[in-house]
RNA sequence: GACCCCAUCGUCUAGAGGCCUAGGACACUGCCCUUUCACGGCGGUAACAGGGGUUCGAAUCCCCUUGGGGUCACCA
């Protein structure tokens, strides 16, 4: 049997991290068991429904670099599908009309509510006759569920779940306007998609007893469902856009890779041993459902930057070079000259040891981005003391005569600190001030060869001048 | 409130009755490396929510309590 899965956002936000995750475990079991992963669009609330926040779904999840298999489908547009379902549920004798108006139910679960009452459809029209209807009401479709016994869901990940059908009511399946309801729509769809597996947020677990319901009654199949656990916030509450319910386009421009986020996720409620580091190729070998946790995790955003400053240290540095250059113009308001390019690139080893996101590597980058001179902050202007500038002077003099490579300005620092009897840091950090105009920088020498000679000279010669 | 689910260091987790004086990672922290900041290396602090059982033996199984979460729409 082949292995179906889907992601079935609906297109009333932007894709948030919650729902990435979800993507990204659907993706993974589906490429894990060699099987196919769907996209399906939940857009039957048309007043929430946006083409902005479907562009937005499609392009997080490109980012992201999950693929999807085959067109996405817009449930919308299987609407007719879903009504003659619920027809045929009629003419079975498996649903019926009910007349109830919305202030009716809304005053039926008022009362309920005020006699410490669960909120439940009381079946009002199950059982009577449609001749009965009051005149100008659009009735809606329910289904008549089974009053007795229980029903069961066997969940992947928690186990085995149980409910009294006592506690579940008569859902609506078709609207008073003939449109499908959710609950009907995703029956439908996955059913006709022949979806095998539903892995989906937690939140839909008591969905999924009414929809087991539904495809009892239509004779179906019922998919294996996986319930994965939600994230939460960092003090364990639900998560909010506080706490980083943003959508991943955010992500991406907070700095993080998506290698970072999927590695990430992935962990977040999934482990396999003691690894922590899981290339997606690993992941998708190992990825299984059994191993999903079952309580919900909090995200924790120093463990997501340790992780992208692994995965910035491993990245192509033409890559990030081409991630961060667009930024570094827009701050700088000019394009980057191919001298600073190609500075760029040679430095870029040293400037992403040192990052955490893509953001903090733009701004270490302005470094080779900005012409001179430089303007010291407060703590490199403190080091730049008459006998460090006389020191940097001897300095430049023995460099000029060398090839310029960082190992040889390092040897002739090296070799005057010495005969000046000083430590090497008080000649190197003087030069970093001067060099970079900050106390902190990938190493001094480096930033010097990278320079080169002329850029070297006249970035000294500034500090006399000023 | 009703129903359902969950519960190991601060956080993510390993752990499927003896391998656990509970392991790893992040964070915090001591030392080392070092021209700065990072990276890296070697250490440290830190957890089985509480109470009852079952068992020769429980973090692992059962029950209760407590705490957290989810769901209760003609929304998805």
């Amino acid at each position: 049997m082949t292995i179906v899965t889907r992601f079935a956002p609906s297109p009333t936000g932007y894709l948030h991290i919650g729902g990435a995750r979800t993507a990204l475990f659907n993706w993974l079991y589906a490429r894990h068991t060699g099987g196919k992963f769907l996209l399906r669009i939940e857009d039957t609330d048309r007043a929430r429904s946006t083409d902005a926040a479907t562009a937005a779904i499609f392009d997080g999840l490109k980012w992201l670099g999950l693929d999807w298999d085959g067109d996405a489908v817009s449930q919308f547009s299987r609407r007719d599908r879903h009504a003659e379902v619920a027809k045929g549920l009629l003419e079975t004798g498996q649903a019926y009309y009910c007349y109830a108006t919305p202030e009716e139910l809304e005053a039926m679960r008022e009362a309920q509510r005020a006699a410490g009452q669960p909120l439940r459809y009381d079946g009002r029209w199950r059982d009577r006759n449609p001749s009965e209807a009051p005149a100008g009401v659009a009735p809606v479709i329910r289904l008549r569920a089974p009053q007795t016994g229980e029903t069961v869901v066997d969940d992947q990940v928690q186990g085995k779940v149980t409910v009294a059908n006592e506690q579940l009511d008569d859902m609506v399946l078709l609207r008073g306007d003939g449109t499908p309801t959710y609950m009907l729509s995703v029956v439908v769809d996955d059913h006709d998609f022949g979806v095998t597996h539903i892995i989906r947020g937690d939140d839909h677990l008591t969905n999924a007893f009414r929809q087991a319901q539904l495809y009892r009654a239509m004779g179906w199949d019922t998919p294996t469902f996986a319930h994965i656990p939600l994230i939460h916030g960092p003090d364990g509450k639900k998560l909010s856009k506080r706490h980083g319910a943003l959508g991943v386009e955010a992500y991406r421009d907070m700095g993080y890779l998506p290698e970072t986020l999927r590695n990430y996720l992935l962990r977040l409620g999934w482990a396999h041993g003691d690894d922590e580091i899981i290339s997606t190729e690993q992941a998708i070998r190992w990825f299984d459902l059994p191993g999903i946790g079952r309580s919900p995790s909090r995200l924790d955003f120093a463990k997501l930057d340790n992780l992208n400053g692994h995965y910035i240290r491993e990245a192509d540095n033409a890559r990030l070079a081409e991630l961060i250059t667009p930024g570094l113009e827009a701050t700088l308001e000019r394009t980057l000259t191919p001298r600073q390019k190609e500075r760029l690139a040679a430095g870029m080893g040293g400037l992403k040891a040192r990052a955490k996101t893509l953001n903090e590597l733009a701004l270490s980058a302005r470094l080779y981005a900005e012409e001179r001179p430089v303007k010291p902050d407060a703590k490199a202007a403190a080091l730049l003391t008459p006998p460090a500038l006389d020191l940097l002077k001897r300095w430049l003099g023995a460099a000029v005569q060398s090839d310029f490579s960082a190992t040889a300005l390092e040897q002739a620092a090296r070799a005057l600190a010495e005969e000046a009897g000083v430590k090497l840091g008080e000649l190197a950090q003087p030069l970093r001030a001067a060099l970079t105009g900050s106390t902190v920088s990938p190493p001094v020498f480096e930033v010097a060869s990278i320079f080169g000679r002329d850029e070297v000279i006249a970035r000294l010669n500034d500090l006399h001048s000023a």
